[in-house]
DNA sequence: ACCTGAACACCGTTCAAGT
DNA sequence: ACCTGAACACCGTTCAAGT
C-alpha cells in the first residue's frame, strides 16, 4: 500500500472534469447542462466530482477564468508588431476565430452573464480585463511614440473603445451564428484605422 | 353567474406575473431567480402561473423581447434630428441610462446569453436588430445625403460598428458596476465622431 | 372559470458503504 | 485514499380538488 497517492491525480482529475464540463458548456450553456451530463461525460460519478470541485458554480468559474485567459493571450501579438493597424486586424481575427464555432461564442455570452451575477467571478474578471486593456493601451502608446499614428485621442481611451467594439460584434455574431469572419474584421480594421490614423 | 369571465383578466394577469418576473430577474438573474419566488412577488400560487405561461423559459422569452423592445424605441431620437453625432451621444446616454442601475445592465447579458441558446428567442431578437440596424443605416444615410457628414464608409457598416459598440460599453459598464455614464457617453461620442467625420 | 397547494419528476449535493 | 450510487433537499411543472 502506497504511503502517499498519486500527487498528480488530483490535477488529472480536475482537468478531466473541466474538459468534459468546457464540453457541455459549450453545447448547452450553463443554465441547460446538468451535472449529471458532466459526469457522463467526465466518465465519473457525482460523488467523484463533488471532491474536486465544491459546486457546479465553481466549475463554471473556472471554465470562465480559462476562456477569458485564452482570450487575453491574443494580445500577445500586439507586442511585437510595428504596424499597429494590421496587428489589430489580426487580433480580431484570432479572436472572432477561437470564439466561433458555434458554441464557442454562446460560451462567451453565458460568461458575461454568470460575470454579472457573481461578485467573485466578476472581481477576476476584472483584473484579467484591465490587464488586456493595460496591454493594448501601451501598444497604442508606442506607436503614437514612433510617430506611426497621430495622438488624437488618448491611448487609454482608444484602446477602451477598441476592446467595447470587439466584445459587442463577437456577441453580434454570436446571435446571427455568423461563421464567416470577414465582414467583422474588415469593420474592425476600418474602426481602428479611424481611430488611429484621424487625418488630422 | 357571468357568462363570460373579465375578458381582461388573463392580460392583467400576464402583465403581474410579468412585472414580478423582471423584478426578481434584475435583482438575481434568470439562473438564480425561482418560479417559486417570482409566485411570491405577484402573489399567485404557481398552478396560476402555469395558466398564462407554458413554462419558465417563455416567462424569459417575453421578458427579452420587452427589454430588447424598449431599448430599439431609443433609436426614435435619431429620425427628427439634423445634428447627427449629438442625437448619437443623446443615445447611448438615454441607452447606459436605461440599462444602468446595477440589475438592468446585467439583465442585458442574461439575454444575450438565453438567445445564444434559444433559437426562437435568437429569431425574435435578430429581427428587432435588423429593424434597429436599418433605422441607424437610414439616419446616417440622410446626413451623408444633406452633406453634414462624408460618405467615407458605407452607411451600414457603421451603423454595425456603432451598434455594436454600445452593445460592448453597456456589457463593460455592466461588469464594472459603473454607475456614472458620462466616460462612456464620451468615448462613444468620439468614436461617433471619427467614423462619421474622418476630415478626408 | 379560475385558483390553490399538495404531489411528481428531475437536478444539485451529500454521505454511508465499498475497495 | 479514492470512489460509487443511493438518498436528500429543492425547483419546475402538473393536477385533483375547491370556489
Amino acid at each position: 500500500m502506497p504511503r502517499l497517492a498519486d500527487p498528480a491525480l488530483p490535477a488529472r482529475r480536475r482537468g478531466q472534469i473541466l474538459e468534459a464540463a468546457r464540453y457541455c458548456f459549450r453545447e448547452r450553456g450553463f443554465r441547460h447542462t446538468t451535472v449529471e451530463e458532466i459526469c457522463a461525460e467526465a466518465r465519473i460519478s457525482p460523488g467523484a466530482l463533488y471532491r474536486y470541485f465544491d459546486s457546479k458554480t465553481e466549475i463554471i468559474t473556472a471554465i470562465a477564468l480559462d476562456a477569458r485567459a485564452e482570450a487575453e493571450a491574443l494580445l500577445d501579438r500586439l507586442s511585437g508588431s510595428d504596424a499597429l493597424v494590421e496587428a489589430l486586424a489580426e487580433l480580431a481575427q484570432a479572436f472572432f476565430t477561437a470564439f466561433d464555432s458555434d458554441g464557442d461564442a454562446a460560451l462567451l455570452a453565458d460568461i458575461w452573464a454568470e460575470a454579472c451575477r457573481d461578485p467573485l467571478l466578476a472581481q477576476a474578471l476584472r483584473e484579467r480585463d484591465q490587464a488586456a486593456l493595460a496591454r493594448m493601451t501601451q501598444a497604442i502608446e508606442r506607436a503614437q511614440e514612433a510617430r506611426e499614428i497621430y495622438p488624437a485621442l488618448a491611448a487609454r481611451e482608444i484602446a477602451e473603445t477598441l476592446l467595447a467594439t470587439l466584445e459587442g460584434m463577437a456577441l453580434q455574431r454570436a446571435l446571427r451564428r455568423e461563421n464567416a469572419n470577414g465582414d467583422a474584421v474588415r469593420r474592425f480594421r476600418a474602426l481602428a484605422l479611424h481611430l488611429l490614423k484621424p487625418k488630422r
